[in-house]
Formats: structure tokens, C-alpha cells, sequence
DNA sequence: CGATATGCTGCTCATATGAGCACCAAGTCG
DNA sequence: CGACTTGGTGCTCATATGAGCAGCATATCG
């Protein structure tokens, strides 16, 4: 309960009275001066202790919904199962948050019960997660281990939100994504506990990855936040080996193949490539234009069968070169 | 789904930027059109195109929040149970839409399980009743006929939404409010339907009733709906009696006597006065400082022990004199 | 192909607006 | 009581802004 003097009380109402004529009306400060008998100035002063106090609220709508459209370019061009391209204005976070509702919604009403889900990790993910209130009862499958010490943030955190809202019957990755040494990866992958999930991988029906690219800006992404701890010598091989693309923490190079295998092989602790290829269903989750060469690379790699995006990252897939599913069998032109 | 042109949605995006900058940022349309390398012409444009498209969204906050201090001096003004008023700025609409929506807070938050709630009519309560989605299981009964043909704006229409959100158990009164005839009114008393709802009346625990004032400027209140529905002579008959203030139908003078006594008697259809006064709560809810008179009335007359208003009529009614009950027993001075 | 319509651009000039200052009224303290 | 602060007011003047117009593209049609 807020508890105002009358005077104060008079002057919210003043000054609503005034931001009405001037933001709604489109008075001038002039003309609302002149009508009221007060002085221009005061009609300056109150507005803008209006806009100071939250009595006038300015939001700018920053999209969320799909472009049909757009969608079904996107679609084609890559030949994908389905693809949606949402409207999506604002800072690269507002962007992400937007399409990761949206992939929430996506999720939400495709995923039918007794499905076996697969989650990597990003934050878009994160967001379409937090998005969702309610799944299906499916079985969910963490995709990969974690990066970073922080619970809250980690792909553990992911698949235990999802776990309350479809079904409590979660599986988590309880150890980190990469590493150094090879025999040690190879000690984890047969632990019980460890290797009942990797096992379940042959069951996924759906997975759902963030892509992560290697061009981009270190903005914290997640596949920003793995390079730091790999080696140097690891991580200047890796950005020597062409790779350009990144999804449960495997790279791959623009081409379609694994970039730096001995890598992912050996020392990332993640769903296998070729587990993931056989998955029915890999929706990829990314916002930002610089995804687009990722996202090629990816498709090509023929890790994913859907797509939410927003519209500008369509747009510069758009750009690129159309990807022909299979050359080899392509129908010759007459 | 919406499908814009490639060309739309960066334009769209560019107007998204110019009115973050302009309208958030707070920088002039010169800075910005020097910033982008455009003219500022076309920041103007499309900063105004921004604003008719609905991108940028301008809202005033109207509100909603009850003034503790201004409360309890209603309450002890008026030397009433409680009171609450409620900041709410805008337009009468608006502010009815408000205090509305407080009332049904007030009233979900302390109606109890196997109470008898009475409900007049208006279009306060109309908004209070759409704002509730849940009461505990309680018996409904409509305080008064209906005002006017209206299915959708009666107070039967009130009473079975009310129903619908608590109970389902609601009686209501299928009868006109006002009757000329003075046979016709004992006659429909005591149809066995309405003379149920009449008698049960005594068993009510709560009531709400909205006020009506009879120097209102015919602004489409239940009261100046009233009116006309009158015969001119009884009319002018009610208008000189030197009623001010009107609930359920009943009309009151300013010391809190019944106004124009015959009417009530023998052409209302409602709870009658006594019945009401002996109402334990009774919650009036009403907005607009038109009000203020008739609240006072009303309290003289003893037939409200609540009241829910918004500030500006909590202010007015703070600037009549004080009520107090009972002169008789009222301490002597020493 | 030319003629006309349409929409977008940036201009000029009158007006609206903001920054900073000087003033006044009411409280506060020595 | 007078000097001081404090908060609010309206002023001047430089700048920002809006209305309306003319120029220049592109679209449309005979």
C-alpha cells in the first residue's frame, strides 16, 4: 500500500492529466499549457517527473511471432523438416529470449508423451525452458556434460527444470564436458550412472541443441565459455581445424564433418555424432546472424531436422548457399 | 502468423532502434539521424510510423494501489468497519474499471465458505464481479429488480456470473425494479420465486451495493438509468423530495432518512431499508467525487458498515463534516 | 515508348522545446 | 530577527522539431 499526501496525490493526477494530452492526445506542451493556465515549463517539468516516476510507461514491442513466410524459405532452403523464422527486435539477450519462448511453444506442442528428450545446453535453451509450464510426461536425457563450476547456470540446471515440468524423469550428465585427459574420459563413460545415459542416447525421439558458433564475438555464449578451458595448445588446434560450428559440444567444420575428431572423441564427454545423426527429431534452437555459417555447417553434418530462429539469422541463411540434401542422388536435369 | 518483405522487417528493426534511442535513451532525433546517417526527416518519420504501427506502446499507469493512510482516515471519518481507498487516475471509465477490480479483492479475500452474499446492482460491481475468478462456495442473492430490457447489463446477468465463480448457487430476482402499479408490486411479492429471494434476505451476512447520487450528470450510472423510467410527476416527486443518494434502488435524503418514503414502499422491488440496516456487513463501493454527499447519506441512514472508493472520492468525502454515530450516546465533553 | 501517378526524400521557415539562469516564497538555524 | 538553504517558478536564447512543399525516383497505364 503506497500512502501519498493529498498534495502529491494531486499532482499524479496533474501530471497524468497532462501525459494523457501529450503522449496519447498529441498536444503540444504549448497547447496543453495554454488549456490548463499553466506555464510551459511546468507542463515540461511534470512530464518528464512522469516519465521519471513510472507513471508513463514507453515499451517497445520486440516481436514474437513467426513470419509464415520466412519460415517456409528457411525451410526449403536448407530442406528441413519444418523451420521457423520469429520476428524478433532488440539486444542480442531480448532476441534470445524471444526465441527461446517461442521454441518452448514449439516443443510444447509437438512433443507427445512417452517421448525420450534430449537437452543440450545454451541459454536460449535456458529461456525456452523457464518459457514452458507444461510438457507431456517424457523421459528426458541431458546431452551433454558441463561447462563451468555454476549449478544454476549449468546443463544440469536445464535438464532439472524441464524434469518438473514434463514428467520428473530426468537424467543428468553429472560431469563436465571436456576432459584433458583421454583415459579419464574413458573411466567416466563406463561409470554406471554415466554410461546408463549415454546408452539411453539410442532411444532419443527428440532433441533439442543451441548451435554455437566459433566466428563469434566471445559474448558469452556457450561455446565462448568452453573455449576458455581447453588448453591453449587444444584450443589453437581447434580454431586451426576449420571449425565452425558447435552443438553438444562437438565441432564441426563448414564442410559438414567433425572438426579436430580427436577432440570430441577423446575428450568431450557428450551425445556421439553419429548418435546424434540417428536421433528422428534435432530441433536447433539459435538467434544472431552470425549463426548462419554454424547452422549450414550443422545441417550439412546432418545433425539437425528443424529450426527456430529469429528473422535476421533467416535472412543471412538466406544468403547462403542452398543446401542439397544428398548430391549423389539429386535427380539429374534433363 | 504475420509475412512481411525482407525490405519490412529491416525497417522495422530500424524503427525499433531509432525509438529505442529516442524514446528510451533519451537522445534528440538530430543526434540520431547524424548517429545512422540519415536525415533527420526520416528519423521523424519513422520514429511517428513506429508509433502508429504500435511498435513503440505508450501506457499510462492509472493506478490500483490502495492509500493506507487516506484509508484509515476514511474509516475513522466515516466511523465505518473499514475502508479502502484506492489511487486510481484516468478517466471515469477508467477509474471505475479500477476501484472495481479492488472492491472483488476486498470481497474474494474475505467472504467466507456458507456466507449469504448480497449484490446490487451497477457497473462498479459489474467490473468487481468480472475480476474475481474465484469465492468460496456462498449463497447469492440479488438485492433488486432490474433496471431496463438489458439481459447483459442487468443485475441478473451480474448475480449468474457471480454464481458461476462461487458456488453456483445464486437467486435472482425476475422482476422489474420500479413498477407504477402499487397492487402490481404486493402482487409480484408474493409470486413464490421472488418471495423466497425477499425473505431470505434477512439471512444475508454480506451485501454489496454500488451508490447512486441524484445530482449526477447523466452519465449512464444505474441511477440516471433509473430515472427515466419513471413517470414524470414521480420523477419530479423524487428529484424535490430531497433525495441525494440512492442504493438498491432505495433513495435516501442527506440526514440519512428514506427519500420520498412512498416510492420505496409500494414501486420498488428490493431489499428493503430495514432489512439492509440489519445487514452485519454491508460494502459499498462506488467512484467519482459526485459520490461524496450520497456516501455521507447513506452512512447517516445506517446502511453501510464498508466502503471501497478510489482517492479522489475518499478526499471528498473527507471534506464533508465527519459522521458520528449515534449524537445521543456519544461521550460528553468534560 | 512517353505520360501520369505515387511514394519517398530532403529542403525552408515558423514554431516548439530544452538548458541554464534569476527570482521568489517558505522554512531553518545562529 | 536576519542570513541561509531549499524547492519551485518563469524567463531568455539557442536548438530541436513539425508542416508543408518541391524534387526525384519508381510504378502504372495507354
Amino acid at each position: 500500500m503506497s500512502t501519498k499526501s493529498a498534495a502529491q496525490r494531486a499532482r499524479a493526477r496533474q501530471m497524468l492529466e497532462i501525459a494523457r494530452r501529450y503522449d496519447l492526445a498529441d498536444e503540444s506542451k504549448v497547447e496543453i499549457s495554454d488549456r490548463l493556465g499553466i506555464s510551459r515549463f511546468k507542463v515540461a517539468r511534470l512530464l518528464q517527473e512522469a516519465r521519471e516516476s513510472g507513471l508513463v510507461r514507453i515499451t517497445l514491442e520486440h516481436g514474437g511471432e513467426p513470419d509464415e513466410a520466412l519460415s517456409r524459405q528457411l525451410a526449403r532452403h536448407l530442406a528441413l523438416d519444418a523451420a521457423v523464422a520469429v520476428e524478433a527486435y532488440g539486444t542480442v539477450e531480448e532476441i534470445r529470449r524471444i526465441v527461446g519462448t517461442h521454441a518452448g511453444k514449439v516443443l510444447a506442442n509437438t512433443v507427445t508423451r512417452g517421448e525420450t528428450l534430449g537437452l543440450a545446453w545454451g541459454r536460449t535453451l535456458t529461456h525456452m525452458i523457464e518459457s514452458i509450464d507444461h510438457l507431456p510426461s517424457v523421459q528426458i536425457l541431458q546431452l551433454n556434460g558441463a561447462v563451468g563450476p555454476s549449478l544454476s547456470q549449468s546443463p544440469v540446471e536445464l535438464a532439472l527444470k524441464a524434469s518438473l515440468i514434463g514428467g520428473n524423469n530426468a537424467k543428468a550428465i553429472m560431469a563436465p564436458l571436456y576432459i584433458s585427459d583421454a583415459d579419464g574420459v574413458q573411466a567416466i563413460r563406463s561409470q554406471p550412472d554415466i554410461k546408463d545415459v549415454l546408452d539411453s542416447f539410442d532411444t532419443l525421439t527428440t532433441a533439442v541443441v543451441a548451435v554455437g558458433s566459433l566466428n563469434d564475438t566471445g559474448d558469452g555464449s556457450t561455446t565462448s565459455r568452453l573455449l576458455p578451458m581447453l588448453p591453449p595448445a587444444v584450443r589453437e588446434e581447434l580454431l586451426s581445424s576449420g571449425a565452425v560450428a558447435e552443438a553438444c559440444g562437438l565441432t564441426y567444420a563448414a564442410d559438414g564433418g567433425l572438426a579436430y575428431r580427436q577432440l570430441s572423441r577423446d575428450h568431450i564427454l557428450s551425445i556421439s555424432p553419429q548418435q546424434l545423426r540417428r536421433v528422428p527429431r534435432v530441433i536447433a534452437v539459435a538467434s544472431d546472424p552470425s549463426k548462419a555459417e554454424a547452422i549450414l555447417a550443422l545441417r550439412r553434418a546432418d545433425v539437425l531436422s528443424e529450426l527456430v530462429v529469429d528473422a535476421e539469422l533467416a535472412e543471412a541463411i538466406l544468403a547462403l548457399p542452398a543446401f542439397v540434401r544428398d548430391r549423389d542422388e539429386a535427380p539429374w536435369p534433363a
